[in-house]
DNA sequence: TATCATTTTGAGAGAGCTTATCAATTTCAA
DNA sequence: TTGAAATTGATAAGCTCTCTCAAAATGATA
């Protein structure tokens, strides 16, 4: 199997090394599917990956997500009652404008609002790894 | 007992009017100990307001702050495994920056990024009524 | 290749936070 | 004051996520 991911698999086999971690058929196929993704929910990889592979327990997706996270590749967002696990290598990120009256969302990117977040996070001595942002009001149409 | 809060109280009023619901000792209670915060769970307002109140149940306090989040007062946020409830009118509006890994919360106001928000919004023909930006990251001790 | 200490897995139990249920109580318009 | 409708408090239930543990898989070593 060619995968497209060999430097996130290489860097995965490489955290496991440092750790006294062993590589299994489970985190394989788990980061394979992972790396398709934006972002995804444990309980949404776990019926993704049930197709292929019905035995594939829930708590095993939850510790693998967990362990991504630990090896950089993955970075958890706590959104609504569930955790996004938002893939690192991913960079199209994108934020929301919500219209409070319809529910219509708009996907947008800004650079310098990018920009300017870095600004206040070094300011504050952080260091940014996701953000969110998501503006809320009325679109065209509802407005009148 | 003259309130601080009288804006406010009467915010929550005009919606109350406006869905049919009723003005209750318990909503007035929670709304004054509310405004107090800056942020709260519900399990710590119920904790605090135990001492005055014990027969305040918890289940009241979870429907109440959702309640003023609907009324737009509040604005809920989840952070690691809990609900945090911000108070709204605390210092006009704040945004955050947020530590994964300690939970730290830095609060900042950043007019640029707020101007560049509106210029977006009316590329796209919205009007923003209210907005939630998050920064997850590392804050300088954790980082380390 | 065979051995075997160590790690991982899957399934379900358990924990923590939030919401649903429902009889009793409170509110408020008439 | 009355009574329909909403609210409350107590607790059960729901949901997401983690823990437990016997069985299986991994991989270092011989």
């Amino acid at each position: 199997m060619a995968s497209k991911h060999v430097k996130e698999m290489e860097a995965l086999k490489e955290h496991l090394g440092k750790h006294q971690l062993k590589v299994t058929r489970q985190r394989e196929l788990i980061l394979s599917a992972f790396l398709r993704q934006e972002h995804i929910t444990a309980e949404a990889m776990y019926h993704q990956l049930a197709k292929s592979d019905p035995h594939l327990g829930l708590a095993t997706i939850y510790r693998t997500l967990n362990l991504f996270c630990d090896a950089g590749l993955a970075q958890a967002r706590h959104f609504g009652t569930q955790t996004q696990y938002d893939n690192v290598s991913h960079k199209g990120h994108h934020d929301h404008l919500i219209c409070t009256d319809c529910g219509k969302i708009v996907e947008f990117e800004n650079c310098d609002i990018e920009r300017l977040q870095e600004e206040v996070a070094t300011q504050n001595g952080f260091i940014i790894k996701t953000h969110r942002l998501e503006l809320y009001g009325l679109c065209s149409r509802c407005r009148h």
